[in-house]
DNA sequence: AACAATACCGAAACCGGTTTCGAAATGATT
DNA sequence: AATCATTTCGAAACCGGTTTCGGTATTGTT
């Protein structure tokens, strides 16, 4: 630029060629003070630091991140391990939740892994071997068990991580949840307040802890509104369309089967919604069904489908703090988040076609 | 475990801790030596490299990735970088795709770095700062523009990279795509087949090459069956549910609608298939449809999405194995690999109701 | 037994940065 | 002008590995 006569040997077209050693030697410097010049060293002239920014932007120098990384003695990278990709995916949690975990970890100048996991070996195996190959910093877990192995490991080798649910261990980690438990008593109230008195449930398996708080959140409210808690109504599920329609036929096949189902996730409604239609009920009219998730395509569906749906990004961006804030100062005591799911009517559910069932007046 | 009486002293429970330059002490080795011992090279004895060996997985030796990088000149790691998220995102590919390239890529001691982009700057930025600070060897790209900035900047560096998709410069570069213009003669000619004369399509943006060459298919079929390609029943997409809405509109008010539509992706016959239950058509009694894509939760809607699909796991499987023989030759001619789409029937499509227009049964 | 060939390992440079320490140069103080 | 405090930078160690080179110790050959 400043002197166009020096010719194309001047030009630097590729990028990423130049290393600090160069910049050095071109300034009379040796690499130690180029660094601390570009990193904003107190013992650095003002006149020699102002000629190492220009020659590095003129270069166009951008330090090498595994360098700088080994020498700093960090990896400035976040382990994601995807769990075994079920059959037949039908929910974009996964992906929503990785763009915007991406996106906050970049704030903080973090880079995410993203690590699948093998079926065929132990659910740590993976964690095992990112943390002992030193590759990553810290972890975002999701979808978690009540008595989950990660966390066990975690734990127990104190590697610092944050989970996106609850654990029986959760007064020893950092966790982020959504307050289950809270939108189906949402959910629950909603169905009763609309005159329903037999209600279905269909849940998750035991091995997930949200799946059981949801379940509690139904049972509180039914009790709360006096209205008996039907073991038959409970069924389980597996969080998929198949164990919702499976379930679906074991409650409507019974002589007084329900007239609304609460779904532990959306995936599950879109079965048991299906079941439904084959059954010859419809929806809403004489059966409601509401969902969890707030997945898009539920907008989609016919009818659409009422769900609980919460905000994915923020999600991401709240683990990510806590897992910064962990990072930084490792002895904290662990904190949580708590966020709620808001009740997204669509309308695919309905008061009850036949009243039959008085409503009783004493709970509101 | 040889010497028990040894105390606590000799537990090594914490994994990670030890470094080679200990492995090395402890057998008064040099590190460069018990380097070599590990890593097979011949000019270790038998007996020695059996020591090292033994020491090692006693004291749970595991090198430091990043050291080890370091030292031989490569990241061993693959950037993704995860396009801005539409606002009502209805795909599971990302996830899915995620998912098969981050195993295939492990089977090669590669990782996966996935990035989100800042949709306020530009398309490139994020590959670009991945080259410069030196953080992947290579990126995985999909959802390609015919003419795809992306694909200009890596071929202007030299970096290596592969697309899922075809560009405008699809000849300088490895590729992976799958055969949309064959799936769509496919689509139509079964419409065809079952009788319809009047058959519509929704694309998507024109800068999706895919899209295009979808259209191409849906045309060359009309052309080759003879039946006139009527530019009304051609629309306009934007590959959104929302999109589908509209467009179905603009099909089916006209005076003579189509009896089927074809869509760009299933997001789109989605919504398809809303506007056209909302407009008291219907599916598939009035009108067909047919989408692309495959996704699972086509098969939980009423009537379950007759669509296009294919395998997401063979494509992330071949664009790794395209990447990683780029990588170890950069010389190499160019390659690319074409997969084909298959027609999986669902129920949203059959014969039209009114056989008002005769079968032109000179074509097959 | 003398010599050449081979096996085996140590020493040291290197990858590309960061950070500590001390010395030289500069400025301030008396 | 001599002394002391500051500013500013060079030298070198370090992060944790890999890889080249050369020198012994051992073996094989005549």
């Amino acid at each position: 630029m400043n002197d166009m006569k020096a010719g194309p040997e001047e030009e630097w077209v590729k990028s990423g060629e130049v290393r600090i050693s160069d910049l050095a030697a071109e300034l009379g410097l040796t690499k130690g003070t180029v660094s601390r010049a570009l990193n904003g060293y107190e013992d650095i002239s003002k006149k020699t630091r102002k000629r190492v920014m220009e020659a590095a932007t003129k270069r166009g120098y951008v330090p090498t991140t595994q360098a700088r990384r080994l020498a700093m003695g960090l990896t400035e990278t976040i382990g994601l391990v995807l769990p075994p990709m079920p059959s037949q995916p039908v929910n974009t949690f996964v992906s929503e939740f990785i763009n915007s975990v991406s996106a906050a970890l970049h704030l903080h100048g973090y880079d995410l892994l993203v690590h699948s996991a093998n079926s065929e070996e132990s659910e740590v195996e993976p964690y095992r071997r990112l943390v002992q190959s030193r590759k990553v910093d810290g972890f975002i877990i999701f979808r978690t068990n009540e008595k989950d192995p990660r966390v066990n490991y975690l734990l127990n080798e104190g590697f610092p991580f944050v989970t996106h649910g609850r654990t029986a261990r959760m007064a020893e980690h950092d966790w982020f949840d959504i307050d289950g438990e809270k939108a189906f008593r949402d959910a629950t109230s909603h169905l009763i307040k609309l005159g329903h008195q037999r209600i279905g449930f269909v849940g998750g398996g035991r091995e997930f802890f949200s799946a059981q708080l949801r379940l509690k959140g139904f049972r509180t409210m039914l009790e709360e509104c006096c209205l008996e808690n039907v073991p038959s109504l409970e069924q389980p599920g597996d969080l998929t369309g198949q164990g919702g329609e499976i379930a679906a036929q074991n409650l409507l096949k019974q002589t007084r089967p329900p007239t609304a189902i609460l779904c532990a996730n959306d995936a599950t409604a879109l079965g048991v919604m299906k079941a439904a239609r084959e059954l010859g009920f419809n929806i809403p009219e004489e059966l409601s069904v509401i969902g969890y998730d707030g997945i898009a395509l539920g907008a989609y569906i016919d009818p659409p489908l009422t769900t609980l749906t919460f905000s994915i990004e923020e999600s991401g961006k709240e683990m990510v703090n806590l897992l910064m804030r962990r990072l930084k100062n490792p002895d904290l005591p662990v904190i949580s988040k708590l966020a709620s799911a808001i009740l997204k009517l669509r309308g695919s559910e309905g008061p009850p076609s036949s009243i039959q069932n008085k409503y009783m007046e004493n709970c509101l």
